[in-house]
DNA sequence: GGAAAGACCGCACACGTTTTCCGTCGTTGA
DNA sequence: TCAACGACGGAAAACGTGTGCGGTCTTTCC
């Protein structure tokens, strides 16, 4: 079991002092002469030493380590949110690890009890849908991201949908489109009803529910090219792709015989649809770094609470646009 | 700094023995009464008693804990990956971690460091593409996946390309197809090229190299209708996508007139295509499987060397069965 | 009845770092 | 010259668990 790593005192022998005062010159701490913390740092260079992270966590009870539990399985939410954790938290040396539950309710508490016996700093919770999901019960600061916890005491971040969907329904109307109708996933998803909700008080129309394929936005282009339409604005770019690819069959022009939107900006889907898609984009990194900075000062002690609507952004593209 | 967490000595004093007795009675370990074990066991159990990994990993030298080391920041790769590793891991009260290197050498060397310091049990190493990457050096477990080390003396699993493309050939040659023209990505690519190979050496055919976009495939279309071919197999369900899309507009149809075969079997893709895309299942989860399995044995101290190639299966839908 | 053997469990140290407390030395002011 | 004070650094405890070693008690055999 021996682990030839260079410790603390071997660092402290080099610089000829004690093991206390080398921890102490590395970590700015107690006081010291100048040259005394100069010296231990050259002999810690020297030997290129770095703290043993089991030692310091169980002496100060801080792993620098946060964790980001997600139940989206796909990744598809859940990197770009890490991205921004990441970015914010590497700054302060802390380390940032991903764990995927599957979206089982077992494998999460799983997961929860072994991130707390394991002494992480604090937990980023986010998930696949938007849906407020309920609280995680542990002795330690947690941030929700993207779906907000139900308890509004705790710290959420969360994606102004609304916000987004009625900036799609400006910039149409910014072209001069008057008769918009709007074609988008399940009505029982908070996604959808709530970016829907903003379209219908903008518009005063009716959204088609479905679900977030394709296939739904090719059939639904067919049910609404009835109400004769100048532009269709869309609750996922996997049903604006749809949407196009149908248009383009039956011979009307996009954008300009009708204009298209998709939302969440996904490049896969937004940047190979023909046309590309004018897209409302989540900002899911800012999510992130939003998430990691309160989950920081949660940390040093000064919780946040109630939830945090951030702003989305418009994309244009050739959908909405012209070549 | 308290941590109000019970600790062994807690269910020690509640079962009437010693903490290093605790400790023994818990493990399965020492010599001890099985009554003992027992009441010890009970008492863990009455207080909800989860040992604190920090304290366990300084005495023991182990954190079980693994690192999933990845490049591929979209997740397309690594997130089946991990599942398999964590599948295998799960079992042994390991958890899995992941570490998302952006592709950044800087960050990849930041995470090592880390890793090292906190003492994870071993690594997986993997990456969005499939060329030989150089190996890490620290001085711990580590297996590749996906992508192998340029060390044959590593341990590597990786996937069986040639023989994924083969069998296209061969399901599509069972069909009585027999021109057949191939549409891949970028020659510089290995995946690209060892798949071509595959191909040519069924086929006596020159593949068309150009990147993986549906656009590509589009494009590529026109290119290879000249040589009237019954049969298109493509390197990637986006190329296929495209040439599907493709091939509709011009009044050809899938799979009567000419057959389509995609590869990776990338769901968003594949099934998202019309119609459906035959293609190449790259059972990531079972390499994640296998790569955790060489790591536990290495973590015992049999290690494994060379590259050990995994086979794929073929997945087929209409693209070249009909409805 | 005594001794040897075996079963069982406690003691104490190890792991590597952080942090508190205290001792020592040099300096300064009276 | 002596006391007080500040600056500096060392010694040791603490964090929680794992484990080797040895001690005690019971049992068994001669």
């Amino acid at each position: 079991m021996k682990r030839p790593g260079v410790r603390m005192v071997d660092v402290a022998a080099l610089a000829g002092v004690s093991a206390g005062t080398a921890s102490k010159a590395l970590s700015n701490t107690g006081q010291l002469s100048q040259e005394t913390r100069d010296r231990v740092r050259r002999a810690a260079a020297t030997l290129g030493f770095t703290p043993d992270a089991r030692g310091r966590a169980l002496s100060s009870g801080r792993t620098y380590t946060v964790a980001l539990l997600t139940t989206d399985s796909s990744g598809r939410f859940s990197i770009p949110i890490m991205r921004g954790v990441e970015d914010v938290l590497s700054a302060g040396e802390l380390a940032t690890v991903l764990c995927d539950t599957r979206d089982d309710p077992l494998r999460e508490q799983t997961y929860l009890r072994s991130l707390v016996a394991r002494g992480v700093d604090g937990i980023v919770v986010t998930g696949r849908r938007t849906e407020p999901r309920a609280r995680i019960d542990v002795p330690l600061p947690v941030v929700y991201a993207l779906a907000a916890s139900t308890d509004p005491t705790d710290a959420s971040v969360i994606v102004d949908d609304a916000a987004g969907a009625a900036a799609t329904i400006a910039h149409l109307h910014g072209l001069g489109r008057t008769r918009i109708a709007h074609i988008t996933g399940p009505a029982h998803h908070r996604s959808a009803a709530e970016r829907a909700e903003a379209v219908a008080a903008a518009l005063c129309t009716e959204p088609l529910y479905g679900d977030w394929s394709e296939r739904w936005g090719r059939q639904a282009t067919d049910l609404v090219l009835r109400q004769n339409p100048d532009a269709i604005s869309c609750g996922s770019d996997q049903i604006a792709r749809g949407v196009c690819d149908r248009l383009r069959e039956l011979g009307h022009s996009v954008p300009e015989d009708i204009a298209v939107t998709g939302y969440d900006n996904w490049p896969v889907m937004a940047l190979a649809s023909r046309p590309p898609l004018t897209s409302v984009d989540l900002r899911l990194e800012d999510l992130g770094r939003r998430a990691a900075t309160l989950l920081l000062e949660a940390i040093a002690g000064k919780p946040h609470h109630g939830v945090l609507e951030l702003p989305t952004q418009l994309i244009t593209r050739e959908s909405t646009l012209g070549t």
